[in-house]
DNA sequence: TCTTGCTCCCCCTTTACGTCA
DNA sequence: TCTGACGTAAAGGGGGAGCAA
């Protein structure tokens, strides 16, 4: 376990932590108020194809790590509306290179051109396009302008139908991978809840039996209700042995 | 060196269309 | 045939980065 990051704040029982290269990116805690017993608390959203780690933390002494590997993702066209993007801002470089082979290689028929002039149409890619794109973008998720350029060429469309291809595509996937993180969380929480209700079973019962039957230099620590400090249940007051050096014994002071 | 304006690109949200049950 | 849900292409706005003046 390369990275993992610890939330400060107290717990009652149990944590989980999620980061992505050393930047916490979800955790999941068990807290005081929280009702549900549990909180999940998303930190930051910069989590780009790194590696992701877990940590669990359990109540007390008991602690455990978990390491976790998670999967990453793992028509016909219209005319452009009269007020697209092109038409209301200035035109982008690409766009302006593309129009004179678009003139010649569009798509878009004469007749739906003369349908321009209202709604916008939405038409599917073909499945050679489609195809095509997703190799592409198996590649890279982004294009730099020549990439562009020469994928809309190979496609028949404009650049700027390329990029929000790609804009789109990354979208879907930033969405899938959140709805599989969201899925395996829940898992985790689920998991750690029933985990910390047996744990907290055999605290009692370890707590039950110790009672009854160790010595009480071994009786299980508690916190002193006056000085808050951790004591055993020994008549003296110190859960320690009575041989220990006096200024070794932080118990001391319920000797009296 | 700093500022400003321009351009490009990305992300996010919204809109609107096509498909399907 | 109608309708609502869903997938997705595209629009539009905000903001950051790079660059030249």
């Amino acid at each position: 376990m390369a990275n993992h990051d610890r939330d400060d704040t107290p717990h009652t029982g149990l944590s989980l932590t999620l980061s992505y290269d050393g930047r916490s990116d979800l955790s999941i805690g068990s807290r005081p108020h929280s009702s549900s017993g549990f909180e999940l608390q998303r930190s930051s959203s910069t989590a780009k194809a790194l590696e992701p780690s877990l940590t669990l933390a359990l109540p007390g002494d008991v602690c455990a790590s978990v390491e976790v590997e998670m999967g990453r993702d793992a028509g016909s066209w219209h005319s452009p509306p009269p007020q697209s993007r092109h038409h209301c801002k200035i035109k982008r470089e690409d766009d302006v290179r593309s129009e004179e082979a678009e003139k010649v290689s569009s798509r878009i028929s004469d007749e739906e051109e003369e349908e321009d002039s209202g709604a916008r149409k939405k038409l599917r890619l073909t499945k050679e396009q489609s195809s095509l794109l997703e190799d592409k973008f198996k590649e890279h998720s982004t294009l730099n302008p020549k990439q562009k350029q020469a994928l809309a060429k190979q496609l028949n469309l404009r650049p700027r139908q390329v990029e929000v291809w790609f804009q789109n595509r990354r979208a879907r996937t930033k969405l899938k991978k959140t709805e599989v993180e969201l899925e395996f969380l829940r898992r985790c929480c689920e998991t750690l809840t029933e985990e910390k209700r047996r744990l907290q079973k055999e605290l009692q019962d370890l707590e039950k039996s110790h009672k009854l039957s160790a010595p009480r230099h071994m009786q299980i620590p508690a916190t002193c209700p006056s000085c808050k400090k951790v004591i055993g249940g020994a008549e003296t007051g110190s859960p320690l042995p009575a041989s220990w050096p006096r200024f070794f014994n932080p118990f001391a002071h319920h000797a009296a």
